[in-house]
DNA sequence: TGCATCGTGGAACGATCATTCCAGCCCGCA
DNA sequence: TGCGGGCTGGAATGATCGTTCCACGATGCA
């Protein structure tokens, strides 16, 4: 099952053959479909297993980043965007399979957009959640904003990860979350209570 | 040949094949192979048009953005920021189309990834040049920073663009864009000088 | 040991894939 | 009017696609 969520997330849903996850797994083209049914039920399988999974794994190391804060001193925020960073390093099969079946349309069925739906919103939140917890955002900023920093910090994690996909030796991912980390600290002084009317005047009125 | 662009754009290399190209743009599959040679030379041709038309389409509409900003009073950046979002809203194939070629791998042929390589530097170089022109960085960032911030901003603007594809009116790319430039600009203003140590220092010794 | 049940290997299905072939069209040059 | 090269429509190529079928080994229960 690695093997086919290998293949899907390097080739995409169309570029995947049923005899190319044969010769990766070993099994035969029967028991592939007595086990999901048709194509898009591997697709289907893949992705919640690994979804889950993933989920798990940046959970547990977010926990691990504030244990390691306590003991180096070093902010929360910052050693958890440098492991999700080596996570994503490491390990980008993940994060690679959600992003190529975003953009493929057709990708399955239509349920597939909705799972990375899904998956996108936990993530989203569990951001929100530990902005909060660590006190990287105080409590001063509205639920509506910590919202929004949440999902732009999803849109440059997905970029950042894009970009180390197209060329690693040019864009280093512990350095563009480094750098995204200083820019967002930064903002985050500067603003504070003061940038509330700026960003509640854009959601009223900015999106015509 | 806009069709063909819709197509790869959508369906990736793998999914797009040669008689849904017939059926869309009603040419017969020899003219094709008379005019393209194979399957890939279709996508070379496409992504070369396309990336043309889209680098001045982006250019000209900075420029604009320029001259509104004389008369309006509101910064360039900030017009740039909102002038790109809305293209990539209103034709969202180009882009769409250079980061699902990325992500699947075996599209077309080697030089695939080159070009899109070659695209991506060229935007990055660009938002560089433009950062300088409007003085949206001041002359105390270094060169190196400043590729940074663009290859940053670059990653962002992916992430985004991204996201609204997922999820349309989950993620509205003005609101996003108007959200990142906040930011940056609150960033750079609270960093300046004195942040120029923290990132050099980043560059040295902080990617393993 | 007999039997039902679950799962597999391998061959086969029609559909569709990328690609090729060729007879003929259009059209500028004589 | 004749003619040669650029281009097209339509049929045909073998390969491969997703999927099905069926006979057969394993396995648990009597």
């Amino acid at each position: 099952m690695a093997a086919a969520a290998d293949l899907f997330a390097t080739s995409g849903f169309a570029g995947t053959t049923i005899s190319a996850i044969r010769k990766a797994t070993g099994a035969s083209a029967s028991s592939i479909y007595w086990e999901f049914g048709r194509k898009s039920g591997i697709l289907r399988a893949v992705l919640e297993d690994s979804a889950d999974r993933w989920l798990d794994q940046a959970y547990g190391s977010y926990r691990k980043a504030r244990e390691e804060s306590a003991s180096s001193g070093r902010s929360p925020m910052e050693l958890s965007f440098a492991h999700l960073a080596t996570e994503l390093t490491e390990r980008p099969e993940f994060l690679r399979l959600l992003l190529l079946l975003a953009l493929e349309q057709r990708a399955g069925e239509p349920e597939t957009l909705e799972a990375i739906r899904r998956v996108r919103a936990r993530v989203i939140a569990g951001f929100a959640r530990v902005f909060r917890e660590t006190h990287f955002v105080g409590d001063e900023v509205s639920d509506e904003m910590l919202h929004d920093i949440a999902v732009a910090t999803v849109a440059f994690a997905d970029g950042a990860f894009v970009a180390a996909q197209i060329d690693p030796g040019f864009a280093d991912l512990r350095r563009l979350f480094a750098i995204f980390h200083l820019g967002l600290a930064a903002a985050l002084r500067v603003e504070g209570p003061g940038a509330g009317p700026q960003l509640t005047a854009l959601s009223e009125g900015g999106t015509p």
